[in-house]
DNA sequence: TAGATTGTTAATCGATTAACAATC
DNA sequence: TAGATTGTTAATCGATTAACAATC
């Protein structure tokens, strides 16, 4: 057999389909929580913000979940897309940097609710250790080693300034850290083998400051003009 | 002439690379920083942590900004990048929920340093305001109206709870905002001709825990196996 | 069966990449 | 001129979309 079979082990799903799913798994969860037990893929896709049909282009990586004629059981089709990101399984964090943003990371509801759990908050600033933040002690840096160890932490979360993500980057890597959310505005580097995704508000924000740029002549609030509408 | 002329008004640039133009001026300023004055796209390449072609070609949307044989001044294609993503001007920006997150916002210095300014913390709940944030006082969210006709401001930040998100971006768009960045988890229904971006901590993480788990079986850190290294 | 809706196909569109001619 | 490096071409790759056969 040289075809791949659509086994559990081969499937291959596009980088594009996998930053939807946790979408369409929020969606699904809005759905359940109004109390509807089935919807079609136009539902789906409206509460989603996507088409039809790019939502059940993705769907159809994962498997048939669906029936024809009918639409998709909301629990059924939660429980295998969660199934498929992993959030069934619990996966412990740790948050290095406990600024403003840390402290605002570490107060996040929305962590626990899908799967996340902050087992530590770490700073390399000594006046910060043993304050409480969130109901967890922050404790220093140098603690990253037993505690990623002991919890078996595999994501690590970088609130640092961006003086010293590079350096705090290396650090959880060498200790087995394999996937990295970067909230410093510094590009990381490391090995193969390691994810990191960055956050970066100033970005976004000039992402739309180039678009906002080239609607002015429509716009009213245009900063050059006074606004005098 | 049917064939597009290549002047300022008619260049269209893709979104692939409106989204990495921040990052190649965020590089730039490093390498101005370090006292570098003139880099090859090689250089640029790695201090974006893109590829040298791709950095070349997001660039040649933009014009002819180098020296065959030579490299980019540094200061002049920072400008230039600038110019065209538009942070050379200042855009005034609100931030309506002065939680955690909107605290961390508020706080956030890359604002300034990157042309935009928060002219205004608005929040529905009354006990936050008159209260100062980051030297900026917290107004009701019924002001909304009057501080973007005064200050002509085009961008707003949704830092809310995720149930009140719709209704922020609704009074938003009524005011005339035509770019939001929600950081709330849920979807934005606006009209055509307004720009949503959306940051989402727990589907970044979501999205790292799917790779995650398909690494299991080499790592290390895995949560099953008590990791006894 | 008739109506509804999925899952898949195939066409289109956009992004990436390597290679190299142009040119400093 | 010789060496270096850009800007562009063209091939490849991946994502989106509309349409519809399959099937409940």
């Amino acid at each position: 057999m040289t075809t791949r079979s659509s086994t559990d082990a081969t499937r291959v799903i596009p980088e594009a389909t996998v930053a939807r799913l946790p979408v369409y798994l929020r969606a699904l969860t809005a759905l359940a929580d109004s109390g509807i037990r089935t919807c079609s893929s136009e539902d789906l896709a409206t509460a989603a913000g996507v088409n039809s049909a790019k939502l059940r282009k993705d769907l159809s990586y994962l498997g048939s979940y669906g029936t024809r004629g009918v639409g998709y059981d909301v629990d059924y089709l939660r429980y295998q897309i969660a199934r498929e990101i992993g959030v069934t399984q619990d996966w412990p964090v740790v948050i290095v940097g406990i600024g403003n943003l840390g402290h605002a990371l570490a107060n996040f509801s929305g962590f626990r609710s899908r799967g996340f759990r902050v087992v530590a908050l770490l700073d390399a600033d000594s006046t910060l250790i043993g304050q409480s933040v969130a109901g967890v002690a922050v404790q220093p840096f140098d603690e990253l080693e037993p505690i990623v160890r002991e919890h078996g932490v595999a994501i690590g979360v970088i609130a640092t300034p961006a003086f010293a993500a590079q350096d705090v980057a290396d650090r959880m890597v060498a200790v087995g850290i394999t996937s990295i959310l970067n909230f410093a505005p510094a590009v990381l580097s490391v090995p193969d083998g390691v994810d990191v995704r960055k956050v970066d508000l100033s970005i976004e924000l000039q992402i739309l400051a180039y678009h906002e740029q080239r609607k002015a002549g429509g716009a009213s609030n245009a900063p050059a003009d006074g606004g005098a509408a």
